[in-house]
DNA sequence: AACCCACATGAATTGAATTCACCTATAAGG
DNA sequence: CCTTATAGGTGAATTCAATTCATGTGGGTT
């Protein structure tokens, strides 16, 4: 294997210098101190220096063994420590995602058991923020945004979701509450949740419904489209979301949609990464699971 | 030989991590692949951390894997390196010693071809001055001084040299020429040279002359007693210095002791070294054949 | 003067590392 | 679509580097 150092010879001789004794070093490294001296020897040999000064029953280093000691015990201790850290390893990669909190809380969370338990040996971090994070610089493999699409920097790689419906939506009991909710016409009798950020809202709705006249200047306003959504399963009115993001919502029947689950699609969320990382099996995998979630979702 | 750390599969590690190759790091290290798969699989296993992803047919760092591997393989370049180092190394030992300017012309220099070759091992650089140097904080191993003991600093160790004689010397020309030397009395018809720093002057050998009378105020002075052997051998004057500085010059019949080698004795020189180093083999030899080659001459 | 301890050394032994032979998977190419 | 070539995986066989064993050496210690 080594036709290059000889990495036993130079250990054997790293232990010797340490405790200044063939006998010491052979008991620390579970051999007789006899395969000790063979090592020692050998290296000496080799590249005809004298290490050691053998002085009655010590041993003394010379001038170059000293210095040579001092290299090699240093490179050693850093091989023993990474090699401990190693050990303490429990997962062997370990993948940062980022992005915007109502998609990490309504979409990414629920879903990311079922990833982690597909990928055993990914340690997933999520970090939610509405900051916009420089994959390069920070320590984030995968940036998942909302909104128009800004200026990358070079070197990033930005794919977009497949599209989105957005739909009003609210809690059973509005729907069949003293107002129900039928016809779009229903709404003028309900509170609008307004979503800030949202592609499309209640004012480009109308747009599609010019019969239905609403006063999109009242009712709650949010900056985050979870907390739209929360707004709506506790019952305090009709917002206008993405059907990705409530889609847990409407399985457990904590949200309706009362007029159908057709609406204004678009494509808002990108899954940015850098194209010189994205075929490191966590990202790729990360990529390709999130993709094929989507996919089924809308299938 | 390693209960600790499997340095073998480290190395393979190393290599394979870096040439991104199981094949190339095992043509590198002389094996087949098989070989470095084998090493890197119990590596894996050993410490129950992946550190390849095998995609296809290549193999990419997990991340714990591109941890370690940076650790590792700065620490194989600097063993590398030091490894290198070793192999340019001649002698192993290298021992500085420092000497009065005198000493080291006089006595040292042409002795010391003597002492490397019963140490062939140890590479001699001698270093000659006046200044005093700092044992602790230079690079120097033995210090040879001249005069008054000084205060040492705490863990040096002092050795005094064996009485030295002070007599006239002259060239042989000048005690046979037109005013032969053949007693104190008829030093009044030569220049006298005065060694500056030489314990005992001429005035101090006037005291125990008391019946001749010399004018030591004429004369030639130099501040090192090899300045004033050399005069002398040039047969500019008669000196007053030790058997010791000029011993070569008498055996070479350079330089003559008109008055006998009878004169006063002092103890002018000592060697000086640290406590805690007096037991390296390379001091320890060089004391000895030092005070073995003074021994000699006195004998 | 006898003993002891630490290291040295050559031959014998062993077992960790390597090779061998065969297998798998996939990207490229016809 | 099928073939080919390539990089790596794996278990058994093999080998040789590393280790042990037996013995020797020398200089302190009692």
């Amino acid at each position: 294997m080594q036709h290059r150092v000889p990495l036993k010879a130079i250990q054997a001789f790293e232990a010797a210098a340490r405790l200044s004794s063939f006998a010491l070093a052979a008991e620390e490294l579970f051999v007789t101190p006899s395969a000790v001296s063979h090592q020692i020897k050998l290296l000496e040999d080799q590249f005809g220096v004298q290490l050691f000064h053998r002085v009655h029953r010590a041993v003394v280093l010379t001038d170059s063994g000293r210095r040579y000691a001092e290299e090699v015990s240093a490179a050693f201790a850093r091989i023993d420590l990474a090699t401990r850290e190693l050990g303490r390893t429990e997962k062997s990669d370990i993948l940062t995602v980022h992005a915007t909190p109502s998609f990490a809380t309504q979409w990414l969370m629920p879903r990311l058991a079922r990833f982690s338990s597909l990928n055993p040996d990914v340690d997933v971090r999520l970090n939610a923020s509405t900051d916009t994070v420089d994959l390069v610089a920070e320590t984030v493999d995968i940036d998942i945004r909302y909104g128009m699409k800004r200026l990358q920097p070079a070197g990033t790689m930005v794919l977009t979701f497949p599209p989105e419906t957005i739909v009003p939506m609210c809690s059973p009991a509005l729907m069949n509450g003293p107002h129900p909710i039928r016809t779009p016409d229903d709404l003028v009798h309900h509170t609008l949740i307004h979503s800030e950020v949202c592609l499309v809202g209640w004012r480009d709705w109308m747009r599609q419904h010019r019969k239905v006249k609403l006063d999109i200047s009242r009712g709650l306003r949010f900056d985050r489209s979870f907390m739209a959504l929360s707004a709506a399963v506790d019952g305090l009115g009709v917002c206008l979301e993405s059907l990705l993001l409530a889609q847990r919502e409407l399985e457990t029947g904590r949200l309706v949609a009362p007029l159908g689950l057709d609406g204004p699609k678009v494509q808002g969320y990108t899954f940015n990464l850098l194209k010189a990382r994205a075929e490191l099996p966590k990202i790729r995998n990360f990529q390709d699971w999130l993709f094929g979630e989507l996919e089924k979702a809308s299938a």
